[in-house]
DNA sequence: TTAATACCCTATCGATTTGATAGACTATGC
DNA sequence: GCATAGTCTATCAAATCGATAGGGTATTAA
C-alpha cells in the first residue's frame, strides 16, 4: 500500500508542476488545494527539497519551487526518495538490496522469480512517466 | 513491501507443489523446510484452506494439501487472499475498491492515474504466473 | 475404545511504523 | 525590527506486524 507521505508528496508536486510559472508556493496554499495536514506536508516537502527535487525560499514571498523541468523528473527519482524501494521483497531491489536471511538460494526461490518480475514491470512504469506526464 | 505472511505463504505453496504426490504434508515439515516460524505458518495455512486452495486432513497422517493442480492457481488469486489488494492505493483496486476522502476527482487526480499503471503493470505478471512456473 | 496426532481457534505481546501535532528556532524581506 | 514563512526537534496515539502460548477438537491407527 501506498504511503500517505508519498501520495501527499506526489500530489504536491503535481500542484507545483501544474502552476504557468516557477514562483514559491507557501505550504499553506499547497496544503489547502490538495487538503493534506499542513504540518505532515511541511516535513514531505522538506524531503523532496534536501534531494533536490524542491528548492525553497524563506521569509515574506517564500515557499517551495520546482528545480527542474516537470519533463525531467522521473517517477523512480521520485518513488524511491518518498516511498523507498520500488520492489517488494528487498532481495530483488536495485537500490536498495538486502540478502534474504531466511532464503538459502535466491536463484532457486520461488518468491524471487516472481517479485523480480513484479520489479521490473514496476520500473517500467515509473521509468516512462516523468511528472509532466502526470498532470496532463 | 511484501509482508512475510505472504512471502511465507508463497513458499509454502511452492514446496507443496514441487512434491510429485499430493499426500498431505505436515505443518512441521513445511516449517522445517521453508524456515518458517511454525506458529506463525499455521495461521497462513488456515487462512490458504479458508479461501480454497488448499485442503486439510486432520489426525495420524494429516496435513495439508493442494486442491488443484499448481497450473491451475494463478497469482492474482493468491496474492489478494494473502496480501490483498494488488493496487497500491484502494481508488485503483478492482476488488478492493474505495474512494479516496481527500481526492476530489480521481479522472484528474495525478496519483490515481500513475497507480493505476502500476496495477495494471502488476496484473499482468500476476496473470501470467502460475503456481507452476514458479517452480520450474 | 482409546490415545496419539495434527489441525483449529483465541488471546496476547513487543516492536515498529505511520500519520499527525506542538512548539520553538532561523532566515528573509519590507 | 517586525511580520512572514520555512526549519528542526520532540512527542504521541493508533495501527500493523510478526511471533508465541495454550488449549480445543476432529481424525486415525492400534
Amino acid at each position: 500500500m501506498l504511503s500517505k507521505k508519498t501520495k501527499y508528496g506526489l500530489k504536491a508536486l503535481s500542484y507545483l508542476a501544474s502552476l504557468e510559472d516557477r514562483q514559491p508556493v507557501q505550504i499553506a496554499e499547497i496544503a489547502k488545494h490538495e487538503n493534506i495536514s499542513q504540518k505532515f506536508l511541511e516535513s514531505i516537502l522538506l524531503t523532496l527539497r534536501k534531494s533536490g527535487l524542491l528548492g525553497s525560499k524563506k521569509g515574506k514571498g517564500g515557499g517551495y519551487y520546482l528545480i527542474k523541468d516537470p519533463k525531467d523528473i522521473l517517477m523512480t527519482d521520485v518513488m524511491r526518495i518518498l516511498e523507498g524501494p520500488i520492489a517488494l521483497v528487498p532481495c530483488v531491489s536495485l537500490n536498495f538490496y538486502e540478502k534474504c536471511e531466511d532464503c538459502p538460494d535466491e536463484a532457486t526461490c520461488s518468491v524471487h522469480k516472481l517479485m523480480l518480475q513484479v520489479r521490473d514491470s514496476a520500473l517500467t512504469v515509473y521509468r516512462h512517466n516523468t511528472l509532466a506526464d502526470l498532470i496532463k
